[in-house]
DNA sequence: TATGAATGAGGTTTCATTCAT
DNA sequence: AATGAATGAAACCTCATTCAT
């Protein structure tokens, strides 16, 4: 009775701990945010969480694998409206572009993990299976002529950099909504001119 | 000539732990390596580190200063060979592609230095006057409409990613030295396609 | 009660760690003894000192405040015992003396800190709230014309530093538990004529 | 030639880092005050300070001693004056107080070494000696019958006492030199009053 | 499941002192 | 006498992790 209240109030502590450990991994790195300070920002004691994961370790790439499916449910789930390939293509780029600009903590979470010494930690598996979606159909296209004659590796790490860089232009000034769409389908097209088969 | 008999007494202690930092950082990151070990690694006792550089983070910073000079010795230095624009921008891609393939580890050593809280402590002014100079080129090309109208920041970064990301593939297996420069030909050839005026 | 049980279980570490660090400071001096040490003699880890008082100087103000108070409760809770002002005076001192007799080292320990630059980081509220209860009663000793009509604050200091030369003659040689009462008699007498109405 | 004009230039290296160690120790205490930030002070390299003083330890002791025979011919000239005990006794007292007020950081310097572990590594003889100086004309006060019928010790304990509270309370406010001239005289005559055979 | 006091290994930095020049 | 680069022991403090409750 009383408990049915109370289940309501009940906040999942893993996810606050997700939470603050997001926060605070960006904002000073996973050197400079110590566990404590996480327990802290997330509202439950030190020991609560190494309950939820065994090692700080743990904890970085957890967070990582959780981010890390949340971007795939986003672009991935789109993919499959269409079955030809230029408007997939697009769709990824679209979508991982504003994906990562709604969320821009998360998406920074992400380049800080790979260049650290945790991501030889995580299976080369695990990352190549979402990697593999967009591989899979860069070769396809390839194979159909609709791309460019070289390795599907070269385009795909080309494309990633792009939108990387894209992101990078439009987070380092305040656009427009509008501007910002333009912007992006503007670079979309260059892109496309790049890869496309000539 | 006195000085070459000098140069084999006089081991330049700050050379040897600057080394070494650069070794053990790239292997282990900043915070996997402990100055004990650069000292260790670099054979000069722990004070001595702290003799040169203030704090660790003075470490950290100093060598990423080294590295960022010669890097842009190495690529400015051709830039004056040709007053066209053209050329100075095939320098600028062919010669920073070279650099870091022949330095590795220290292009390796920008790359996280550059997503670590550690860039936010340098300068920007130091960090855009190595920029200014492909900037002020990029914008050069853009008025004389020897490249497309669309921002010289934006054409700046997704260039350098550009950069990087054929780095990467280039990295990612063993070319030979043929196939190195094809590649490094042809994507030459993409790259001026994507930004020059059509 | 359940108290009592509870007590004989549970050792205060904090408390150890006061009572090692009087020892340690009052032997060796405040940078003569290393938070390790005092770790060690109070029989906790080296950590544990630091989960009670965040630096080693936390715990020197800790263990002054501790003592400062120990020292206050001593001596106030006599003083009320009589509403005149005379013997108030006498408690005061005489209190004062064997309190400081009884534990030397904490009343060494009050010296040490005077002295250091620690001092300055007390805030001086706290010291003269104790000390204004001393202040206040000569005041009024003043003013009911008991007193020299010399300012407070000067018989206050020379008070103080009456005690301080009359405890260094008693612990400079061994007495007997009578001549001791009796050179604590005589002083007494000597330092009121000092202050005394003429 | 040149070197005669050298010579004028030429300041005593000693006396600059004697100056430098009075400062600092002081202001920032033994430990707080590094023997590099002392040459630093003084203008004279690191290495320098350790030609004129083995150890820090020598150094501090041997300002303690430079200091020390400086307040000793401050007062001991004086006192040779008279050879009557009474003026002579007025003497110490007054002269003491002026020299302390007008050299408040070799004072000072003093007391901070009196209570340090310092202390017990000069030889007590020393001390004594000059000490002896006044317990020796305290001894004749009381065999005179001109002094209190009690130990030696005591009054000469209290007398320095005494003198340290006035100098506290003369520096605990701003007064004009007519206002501590009279606090002196009156403040000394208290002092007589307490020790003199009544 | 949740807590937080306790741990102690290990990190960064300081600094008295040495010594070749 | 004077220098200052070099040393390395030792200090303070942090923090991931454990465990009794």
């Amino acid at each position: 009775m009383d408990r049915s209240v109370t289940l309501y109030r009940h906040v999942d502590k893993q996810k606050l701990i997700l939470d603050a450990a997001l926060k605070l991994f960006v904002e000073y790195g996973f050197h400079g945010t110590p566990t404590s300070k996480i327990a802290q920002e997330a509202g439950v004691a030190n020991g609560t969480l190494f309950h939820y994961y065994k090692t700080k370790d743990d904890l970085v790439v957890g967070l990582y694998n959780e981010i890390r499916s949340e971007l795939s449910e986003a672009t991935s789930s789109i993919t499959h409206e269409s079955e030809f390939i230029t408007p997939k293509f697009k769709n990824i780029f679209i979508h991982t572009l504003y994906w990562a600009l709604n969320n821009k903590e998360k998406f920074y979470y992400l380049q800080q993990f790979h260049i650290s010494p945790h991501a030889a930690k995580i299976s080369n598996e695990a990352i190549l299976q979402q990697d593999q979606v967009q591989t899979k159909l860069i070769a396809e296209g390839i194979r159909k002529k609709l791309m460019r004659q070289i390795p599907a590796e070269l385009i795909f790490t080309m494309f990633n950099s792009q939108l990387f860089s894209i992101y990078q232009y439009l987070t380092s000034a305040e656009f427009t909504q509008e501007e910002q769409e333009r912007i992006i389908n503007e670079t979309y097209q260059m892109t496309w001119e790049l890869f496309k088969y000539n």
